[in-house]
DNA sequence: CGGCTTACG
DNA sequence: GCCG
DNA sequence: CGTA
C-alpha cells in the first residue's frame, strides 16, 4: 500500500523498493556491480535497454545486475532505463555467499522457487554452521501462524488466499536453514532471498537475543501486531490453540473455537466435552476422530521409535502378502521419518564411496569441525535450543515455555518437547533425533498387477490381524482410491483460457493411474497407538510418489510452482504439460520445458539420445500431436500391468522417431532421474527438510 | 497487483 | 510477507 | 473442515 501509488506512476520502480524509488534507479544501480554481458536491446539506441520492472526489482534484491534478456518488455511498454556503465569485474552476489558452493553460475537468473531447490536443507549441516536455532524459531513462528489461520486467510475482498503470513516464515526459515555461513545479528534486508524489510528485522532481533517480541507473545498467549503495528484480531491463544491443532482430527478451526470457550488444556476440553465445565452452556460437540485424538493423545503424539518403524512395515508387508500371495513387495520408508535417516550409519573412512553421489562430503564454510559427530550430535540433541559446543553468545537460552509436562498439555514447542523417555528403551536410544509422530509408506511391486481393491484387501488383513484400529473406535481409518481427478480440466484450464485449442475439448489423455492411499492407526506389539500412512504406487509413478511422499511439504512447494511457472504440473503421479491442448506425460508424451517455454531434452534424454542428446525437441503446434497423446495414454500403468511398459531397457519402443521430438528415449524411474530430466541438482531426502 | 502445491475424505 |  |  505505502508505494503502491508511486510505482504506478513511474512503473520501473520496485514495488517495494523505498529506496529504490526514491534515489533514481540509476543511481541505485551504480553501487551495484554489472555482469560483463550488458546486452543491449537491439531496438533501443545505443546505451539504452529497456528492462521491466522485475528486472530492476531482481537487481535491487540481489544487489547484483541481471541479465537483461529475460527482463526485457515485449514492446514499448517501460521507460527507456540508463545502462550503468559496465563494470568487468563482478565480485560474488549475496546469494552466492548464501549458497555457498551449492551455486553455480546459472543461478544468477533464477527465480525463487528454482533458487531454493538448490539448497541442502540438511538440519545436521545447520546445526554445526550455527543458524539452527534463527530456524527453530521461524518455524516455531510459522506454526502459530498456521494453527492461528490454518492454510487460508480470507482477505479483504472476503476471497480464500494462501495463509502467506505462514508461508513467509516457512520460507525464511527455508532460507536460513540452507545457508551456508554464519548469521550475524545485523541482517541486511535483501541479503537472504525470502528475507526483506519485516522478516530481516525479526531475524535479527531473535540472532540478537534469541527470541523475537512477536515469539514471545505468541508463547504467551497475546494477541501479535502486524508489520504496521495494527494489534491483529483473532490472534490471542496461538500457543493453546497450537497445542489444540496437533491432536489428531483437530485443526485451526476447531482450536480456534475451543479457545473461544475459554478451554486452554486438553483436560479443559474433556470436561467440556463432558458437560462438567459451564453448566450455562452445553456440552461441548466433539467429533469422533476428535474424541479419539483426545483420548490417545499420547500415544498418538508421541514420535515412533526404530522398533516401531520395523513393526510397522513388517506388519504391511505381511498384510501385503497375505492380501495377494505373493512377495516380492517393496515397503519404503517415506515422511519425515525418512528425512531423518542419515545415509550411511556412520561412514567415516569407510571403503566405500557413495556409488552414484559425490556429493562433496560436507562444506564447512562456518566453524571448523569437531570430528565426533556422533558425539557432537549427541550433544546438539541435549542442548536443544541452546547453542552448540562453540557457545557463540548471540543466542540467549530461550526457555519461556513451561517443561514437557506430561499431562494433557502436551508439551511447549517446536524444538524439544519429544520426551521419548519414558523406560521403555533404555537410554541408548541412538539417533532420536525429534522423531516424527507418524510413520508414512510407499509400497510397490515390480512385476505384479495388483487388483483394484488392494488397499481394501490390505486394511481388511490389517484390521483382522488386529494391527490397526477400526474406523467404528474413531481412528481416522480412511481411503484413497484412484481418483486421479480432474488434473486435465485443471491444468488444461490453466493453460489456454482463450480455448482457441483443442475445439474437441478436453479428453481422456492421461490415464487415471491408481494411487491408493491408506491412512491409520497402527497397534503396536507394545500395545501403543501409532500413526500410520500407506501408498500403493505403481512402478511407474513410484519416483514421483516417493518425491512427493518423502517431501517435505515445503519442498513440495518449492519444486511444484517451479514446475508451474514453466508450465508444468508435477503431482505424486506423473510430471504432465500441455501439448497441442492436451495433457501430456513427460518425459513420455514431450519434452520438458525450460524457461523460455521451449520443450527441450536435456543430455541423454532425447529421441536419439545416441546423437549429442541436447538437441532442442521443439514443438511446432501441429506436429506429432496425436503421437503424443497416444503415448500418454498409454504411459500409464491403466488396466496392465504396472511394470511392464515403461519398465523396460533404456529405448522406448520407437514407433516413429519422424516426428520424434515429442518422445524421449528414456523413462523416469528413480527420484534422481527426475532431478535430472528438470535439470535439478539431486538431492538426499535428509537435504530436502525444507521447515 | 496477483499468486502463493496438490491432492483427497 | 515477498516475489514476479 | 479434516488429512497427507
Amino acid at each position: 500500500m505505502r508505494f503502491r501509488r508511486a510505482c504506478r506512476i513511474a512503473p520501473l520502480c520496485s514495488s517495494r523498493g523505498r529506496r529504490a524509488c526514491r534515489r533514481s534507479v540509476a543511481a541505485s544501480l551504480k553501487t551495484l556491480p554489472a555482469p560483463p554481458s550488458a546486452t543491449p536491446c537491439p531496438t533501443a539506441p545505443p546505451g539504452l535497454a529497456y528492462v521491466t520492472q522485475q528486472w530492476v526489482s531482481a537487481s535491487l534484491r540481489r544487489q547484483q545486475r541481471q541479465a537483461e534478456g529475460e527482463h526485457r518488455p515485449a514492446a514499448e511498454a517501460g521507460a527507456p532505463a540508463a545502462a550503468p556503465a559496465p563494470q568487468p569485474a563482478r565480485p560474488p552476489s549475496a546469494y552466492e555467499e548464501w549458497l555457498g558452493p551449492l551455486w553455480r553460475p546459472e543461478c544468477a537468473d533464477m527465480e525463487f522457487a528454482e533458487l531454493m531447490l538448490q539448497g541442502d536443507y540438511d538440519e545436521q549441516r545447520c546445526q554445526r554452521i550455527g543458524n539452527e536455532p534463527v530456524v527453530q524459531a521461524l518455524r516455531e513462528l510459522q506454526k502459530y501462524e498456521a494453527a492461528l489461520s490454518s492454510q487460508f486467510l480470507t482477505d479483504a475482498l472476503g476471497k480464500q488466499v494462501v495463509n502467506h503470513k505462514s508461508l513467509a516464515y516457512a520460507h525464511a526459515a527455508a532460507v536460513v536453514r540452507t545457508c551456508a555461513y554464519r548469521l550475524s545479528p545485523p541482517l541486511q534486508p535483501g541479503r537472504l532471498p525470502y528475507l526483506a524489510d519485516s522478516t530481516a528485522e525479526e531475524v535479527s532481533e531473535i540472532l540478537l537475543t534469541g527470541t523475537c517480541d512477536k515469539l514471545e507473545r505468541f508463547r504467551r498467549d497475546e494477541a501479535v501486531r502486524d508489520s504496521k503495528g495494527v494489534l491483529r484480531l483473532d490472534s490471542a491463544g496461538a500457543a493453546t490453540r497450537r497445542r489444540f491443532a496437533r491432536l489428531v482430527g483437530v485443526g485451526a478451526s476447531t482450536a480456534r473455537k475451543w479457545w473461544g470457550r475459554g478451554l486452554s488444556t486438553c483436560e479443559d476440553v474433556e470436561a467440556a466435552a463432558a458437560g462438567q465445565a459451564a453448566s450455562w452452556q452445553p456440552p461441548l460437540a466433539l467429533t469422533a476422530a476428535q474424541r479419539f485424538g483426545l483420548r490417545y493423545r499420547r500415544d498418538l503424539l508421541e514420535g515412533i521409535s526404530a522398533q516401531d518403524l520395523a513393526e510397522m512395515r513388517q506388519a504391511v508387508e505381511a498384510g501385503l502378502q497375505a492380501a495377494t500371495g505373493v512377495g516380492g513387495w517393496h515397503v519404503e520408508v517415506v515422511g519425515g521419518t525418512r528425512r531423518q535417516q542419515r545415509p550411511p550409519p556412520q561412514a567415516p573412512q569407510q571403503q566405500r564411496p557413495p556409488p552414484q553421489a559425490p556429493q562433496q562430503p560436507e562444506q564447512q564454510q562456518g566453524q571448523q569441525q569437531q570430528q565426533g559427530q556422533q558425539q557432537q550430535r549427541e550433544e546438539q540433541r541435549q542442548g536443544e535450543a541452546r547453542p552448540g559446543p562453540e557457545a557463540p553468545e548471540p543466542f540467549a537460552p530461550r526457555r519461556s515455555t513451561p517443561p514437557p509436562a506430561a499431562a494433557g498439555g502436551g508439551g511447549g514447542d517446536g524444538g524439544g518437547g519429544g520426551g521419548g523417555g519414558d523406560g521403555r528403551h533404555p537410554p541408548k536410544e541412538s539417533h532420536r533425533d525429534l522423531p516424527h509422530h507418524d510413520a508414512d509408506f510407499v509400497v510397490s511391486h515390480p512385476t505384479y498387477a495388483w487388483p483394484d481393491d488392494l488397499i481394501d484387501r490390505l486394511r481388511d488383513e490389517l484390521l483382522d490381524a488386529r494391527r490397526i484400529v477400526p474406523a467404528e473406535q474413531g481412528a481416522m481409518c480412511m481411503l484413497q482410491k484412484h481418483r486421479a481427478a480432474d488434473l486435465e480440466a485443471k491444468v488444461v484450464m490453466e493453460e489456454l483460457t482463450a480455448a482457441d485449442l483443442a475445439p474437441e475439448g478436453p479428453q481422456g489423455t492421461v490415464a487415471s493411474d491408481r494411487l491408493d492411499h491408506m491412512f491409520v492407526v497402527f497397534r503396536t506389539g507394545a500395545g501403543r497407538l501409532r500413526r500410520m500412512d500407506v501408498i500403493l504406487a505403481t512402478p511407474a509413478q513410484l519416483p514421483y510418489a516417493l518425491i512427493g511422499w518423502i517431501g517435505s511439504a515445503q519442498f513440495n512447494r518449492f519444486l511444484r510452482r517451479h514446475l508451474n511457472r514453466l508450465h508444468m504440473h508435477l503431482n505424486s503421479q506423473g510430471l504432465y504439460r500441455i501439448l497441442d491442448g492436451r495433457v501430456v506425460r513427460v518425459p513420455e508424451g514431450a519434452p520438458p520445458l525450460d524457461k523460455h517455454g521451449h520443450g527441450c531434452w536435456p543430455p541423454g534424454w532425447g529421441p536419439c539420445s545416441a546423437a549429442s542428446g541436447g538437441g532442442q525437441g521443439d514443438e511446432a503446434p501441429g506436429a506429432g500431436a496425436g503421437a503424443g497423446g497416444a503415448a500418454a495414454a498409454a504411459a500409464g500403468p491403466g488396466g496392465g500391468r504396472p511394470g511392464g511398459a515403461v519398465g523396460g531397457g533404456g529405448t522406448s519402443s520407437g514407433s516413429d522417431s519422424g516426428s520424434g521430438s515429442s518422445r524421449g528415449s528414456r523413462a523416469v524411474r528413480s527420484q534422481r532421474d527426475l532431478f535430472e530430466l528438470l535439470g535439478l541438482p539431486y538431492r538426499e531426502p535428509y537435504q530436502r527438510d525444507c521447515p
